[in-house]
RNA sequence: GCGGAUGUAGCUCAACUGGUUAGAGCACCGGCUUGUGAUGCCGGGGGUUGGGGGUUCAAGUCCCCUCAUUCGCCCCA
């Protein structure tokens, strides 16, 4: 163990690293609660079973990257790999059935026991949202339209892309699933030894899968659409019809399959190319099982979740912060006198640095490196007059005024 | 979990095929200037060369292990 590093796959997020967190997360939720989203919290831990009973037994999150501990009174925990499992059982957990439609927002931090890269973290922060008890696709439209709307906000437009998919109603993908399978079982030679596990467990993976032979294989695929049944097509063309009418442009890839088990109908990704092989930027579709599977009430839900970190990756504007005005007693006898006019200040809403440390000189300097609009200084000289000398830090104008005009004055630096 | 690359000061990097006390720029601290932001000049603190072991008269340099980062695979946000 080396002590006084950060675990791997964890990281301190220092206070530039932060602001830009904070704008992808406060921006998620503005935009959110426009469209009438309320803002949800579930812990951050949950017992084991909320996770693997609904993200299924296959699926890698469950059988290789969940953080699972046995706490003190001997229950299976486990950090959240993702937030909707949680958010599925607090609704079971909190009777909100009655409550129906619900549209929630939620962000906060995840934990998979992943290999780390750029762009994907062990500790990794998701915002994401989820509409529960609509069964149309008026909530997909809404829900890609959000997001649509959500990373246009952060400034992400020409880098980012949208790719959409139907995996169909259950007949329907179970009805394909069948089909699949007898295609792939004729052609298991060409396939990669990954694929072939894949084949038992869930062969709609190998749709998407990156081996070149596999690519060939899958070309040749039976499609998904083809086993669609009226319910699943009408669904889909709603959908896309919806997508066309609010000018969101997408690209229809047949091979788009989610990675979870409880997705059915809609699948969707906006994607970046500037981020290697950690490309998928924000992703979600419709889970229409997910609630019933847990003990719920049969109840539709689409959602989806966004990686805080790697939107962040993709900002490339600089936050703006708030320029702080700054007061620097000059001389010890002037300091309390200075502490009682930032604490004024600040009550009256300005942001207020004190300047206390080194010479004068240095606390300039100080002041100008943090950007500050306007320094006040306050000496012997100038407290026996009960005025103070306020300087402007952009044209370097310093003017003596009174104490008592003092926030009339400062009206242009709020 | 699998494969490749990389780890030297807070940051970016240097140190010829192993050879004196591991250097530089930026940053930081102090002074020239004990009541005013710059530039300049002078000075200062900083490193068990990621960690451990080995080879050697001698290791930042070579070998092994380990930790971390990074690129890809798997998977995913």
């Amino acid at each position: 163990m080396t002590p006084l590093k950060p675990v791997r796959g964890t990281q301190d997020i220092l206070p530039n690293e932060s602001r830009r967190y904070r704008l992808v997360e406060e921006a998620a939720f503005c935009v959110a609660d426009r469209y009438g989203f309320d803002e949800i919290t579930t812990p951050i831990f949950e017992f084991t079973e909320v996770f693997s009973r609904t993200l299924g037994d296959t699926s890698d999150i469950v059988t290789k990257e969940m953080y699972t501990f046995q706490d003190k009174g001997l229950e299976s925990i486990t950090l959240r790999p993702e937030g909707t499992a949680g958010i599925a059982r607090a609704f079971i957990s909190n009777g909100l059935q009655q409550e129906l439609p619900i549209k929630f927002f939620y962000k906060g931090p995840m934990f998979r026991y992943e290999r780390p890269q750029k762009g994907r973290r062990r500790q990794f922060h998701q915002v994401g949202i989820e509409i529960l008890g609509v069964a149309t696709p008026q909530a997909d439209i809404e829900a890609i339209s959000l997001a649509k709307t959500f990373l246009e906000e952060i400034g992400l437009k020409d880098n980012v892309s949208l790719e959409l998919n139907s995996l169909g109603d259950v007949a329907s993908r179970s009805a394909y699933d069948q089909k699949l399978r007898n295609y792939l079982n004729n052609h298991k030679k060409g396939l990669s030894e990954h694929s072939l596990k894949r084949l038992k467990n869930n062969p709609l993976r190998i749709l998407d899968s990156k081996d070149n032979g596999d690519k060939i294989i899958v070309a040749n695929a039976p499609k998904l659409q083809d086993s669609f049944n009226k319910n699943s097509n009408n669904f889909f063309a709603e959908l896309c019809e919806g997508l066309y009418k609010l000018g969101i442009s997408y690209e229809h890839n047949h091979n788009l399959v989610r990675g979870l088990d409880y997705y059915s109908h809609t699948a969707f990704e906006f994607t970046t190319k500037d981020l290697g092989a950690q490309g998928t930027v924000l992703a979600g579709g419709r889970y229409d099982g997910l609630i019933s599977q847990m003990g719920g009430p049969e109840t539709p839900g689409v959602g989806w979740a966004a990686g805080v970190e790697r939107l962040a990756l993709l900002l490339n504007t600089d936050i703006v912060t708030k320029r702080p005005i700054v007061v620097i007693p000059i001389g010890r006898d002037a300091e309390s006198e200075a502490l009682i006019l930032t604490e004024r200040l600040r009550k009256n809403g300005y942001r207020v640095d004190l300047g206390y440390s080194g010479n004068l000189k240095k606390r300039i300097k100080r002041a100008n490196e943090r950007n500050t609009i306007a320094a006040i200084f306050m000496g012997e000289s100038e407290s026996v007059r009960n005025v103070v000398k306020l300087k402007d830090m952009d044209s370097g104008d310093q003017k003596e005024i009174s104490l008592d005009s003092l926030e009339q004055q400062l009206q242009i630096y709020k």
